[in-house]
DNA sequence: TTTATTGCAAATAGTTTGCAAGCGT
DNA sequence: ACGCTTGCAAACTATTTGCAATAAA
């Protein structure tokens, strides 16, 4: 775990007390997700869905920790993974060790700050998206990701 | 470092022993990016410059030992960074754990079998690239990079 | 002979997992 | 009460690095 937390982005969603009514949806999601509404569950879910934020296990886990709730570093990486295969968020494909997960899940792409360790998104109509090509005989497509890697000018 | 070496790929290009013009070329190549040609670097050169392959550390160090290339799989990590900075090889970005290099730096992209864990080129004109966007402020492009996740088909 | 490079092993980074204790229903 | 979850620590995987031995120039 570094100490460093690289991944910045949109600004911190509210911290543990939800509105009841969102509180609601938010156990009620993770119900139909087959998952209990726990108390870490329900912390994660708010600071996730419903929110344009790309977050890895650790910044995640800082976040939490320093909004005072009490939760370990393994139940981030293990709530995140749920969430996944929920559909609730997905990993971007990012060259590099750690796994960056993205709570938008509809069809949008990234720009990659290279030398920041940072990822945004790309405001639509940005980039022509292209269409969805053929896959090999016996596979589909799952979905295309695009990432416009940025540095800064060179001189 | 696992067992299975999963990156299946083009044919496995020749042994050790590459033709003399060859050899030469590669030597040239290593000097001009500042690098001794020594025995390993030359062994790693030769699989990898002016072929189409798609390589981890470890398939590339299980590769080079079946081969019989005496090298440790540590001379093989440093050995692929100090490629990259050269722009021998690139790092394609797959989400995932390990590190995967791409021996062909020309614009092209990628299709990832994510339930297999392998790579290929997307042949030219199966996708329609879209034009480099506009980056940020104070950004400029660096490369554009698509892959597109297949599966096998969901029932 | 001088300096870069290698190999080993240990260190580091990120992530997953086994299991006992605890919480949700 | 029952069984899913949690937290801890240990295990694991991928990669990097320090350093003494070695090979290239």
């Amino acid at each position: 775990m570094t100490a460093k937390a690289s991944l910045r982005d949109h600004p911190a969603p509210a911290a543990s007390g939800a509105e009841p009514s969102r509180r609601a949806c938010l156990a009620t999601i993770l119900r139909m997700a087959g998952l209990r509404a726990t108390r870490q569950r329900m912390d994660l879910a708010d600071r996730l869905v419903g929110r344009d934020r790309h977050v890895t296990a650790e910044t995640l886990y800082l976040e939490a920790s320093a909004a005072g709730e009490d939760l370990s570093l393994a139940t981030v990486y293990n709530t995140l993974r749920q969430f996944q295969g929920a559909g609730l968020v997905r990993e971007i494909a990012v060259e590099g060790l750690r796994s960056v997960f993205d709570t938008d899940t509809s069809r949008h792409h990234h720009f990659y700050f290279a030398d920041e360790d940072r990822i945004i998104d790309i405001p639509p109509g940005h980039l022509l998206v292209p269409d969805l090509p053929e896959g090999p005989e016996g596979y589909e497509v799952d979905r295309l990701d695009i990432i416009v890697r940025l540095r800064r000018p060179s001189r």
